[in-house]
DNA sequence: TGACAAACAGACTAGTTGGTCTGTTAATGT
DNA sequence: ACATTAACAGACCAACTAGTCTGTTTGTCA
């Protein structure tokens, strides 16, 4: 049988809360979600959800720890990885992600930095979780960068942990300004300043 | 009389809720801002409240137009058309806006952005206002920029637009790190390196 | 196959929240 | 002094929200 929606799969079922939780606390942010939102989106229950989450904060911890770190993972750590050549890697991803996340991106901005900026005034958890995501993200192109000295391809001389997190800083202003423009045209001029500084870098 | 807590001055009963407001919006956004903790933090009433502000909305609005706006203005636009050379005139604002603004700051973040960042993709007319803010202070760096260039203190061929928005971009991303590590070291990474791009502009 | 637990369904609740409405009090102009 | 209005006071309400509780259904294993 091909329609077999009344079969129970209970990983299935934890995996959409998930994907429907973050799709919601994207676009509107962790308090501003509401469960309720989520069980019509998923046409779940209360009862499913929260047989699977004990509460809405464990869900929003959930969602940083599967969802979110997975894609800063997936979008920088590992792409990063692919690329002998440091500025060459960093200016691939800066021109893969908005490509590949589409017009959304444009407009929701990046995931990580709306729920840092948003929770971590106000609750430590959050924040702390948050906060070493960007921290695996810094070593990432830290990591980078370190190696392109090694290959030749950066300045000895350039501090790569100061340097990595200006990267992401910049990147994440960029991200920033195109959001609150809604037009990928802030992406492309600061995505430009960013190439400067990163020929700046090189040997 | 001193004590003249009892006569009625509603410009100044208007100033106080839009500073609670401000304040409020500040640290946990406009969507988890409560007119109740408006209310107990100004020991006004409902009453007051509504008599001053048609709704919630019309508040945000007037904290955007009335403190927000003047803040930019004040930091900004003033600052720098103080300093003939610009590279000069914005370290000095860089290093001036962490040290007025103190701890909360580093806490809290940008007031501008943290507003733009929660309702521009949820609110047109809120991000119309935020954005234009946004505006006037990338004009007015690039405003200085360009003056530089008569004076000769920076290179003819930069382009001053889109320098502007990379160094307003750059800046927003510095502090949105600040704040998710929640310590300057950040901005003071950030700021050297925002000099060193800034060195790259001079003659 | 029958017990037993996991996975779900959905009515219900207690606490919030923005906003309304009917007053009361202080200023202001005549 | 008196009327009139702006400035406030605070009880009240309807809508919403996270979470609870009592079931019912499905899978699993002896």
């Amino acid at each position: 049988m091909a329609a077999e929606s009344k079969k129970r799969d209970p990983d299935k079922t934890r995996r959409r809360i998930l994907d429907s939780a973050f799709a919601q606390m994207y676009k509107h942010g962790y308090q501003a979600t509401r469960v309720d939102a989520i069980l019509s989106d998923t046409e779940l229950t209360k009862g499913a959800f929260y047989h699977h989450f004990p509460s809405k904060r464990a869900l929003g911890e959930a969602v940083i720890d599967e969802v979110l770190a997975g894609m800063i993972e997936q979008m920088w750590v590992r792409s990063l990885a692919d690329y002998v050549d440091p500025v060459v890697g960093i200016k691939a991803v800066l021109q893969m992600i908005p490509s590949m996340m589409g017009q959304q991106f444009a407009q929701l901005g990046c995931p990580l930095n709306n729920l840092a900026q948003e929770m971590s005034p106000i609750d430590e958890v959050f924040r702390g979780k948050l906060n070493r995501i960007f921290h695996v993200w810094i070593d990432s192109v830290s990591d980078a960068l370190k190696r392109g000295q090694e290959n030749g391809s950066i300045l000895p001389g350039v501090d790569t942990h100061g340097a990595a997190i200006f990267i992401v800083a910049a990147y994440e202003g960029a991200v920033s300004m195109t959001k609150s423009e809604q037009s990928n045209e802030m992406m492309m001029i600061c995505a430009e300043q960013i190439e400067l500084y990163l020929e700046s870098l090189r040997c």
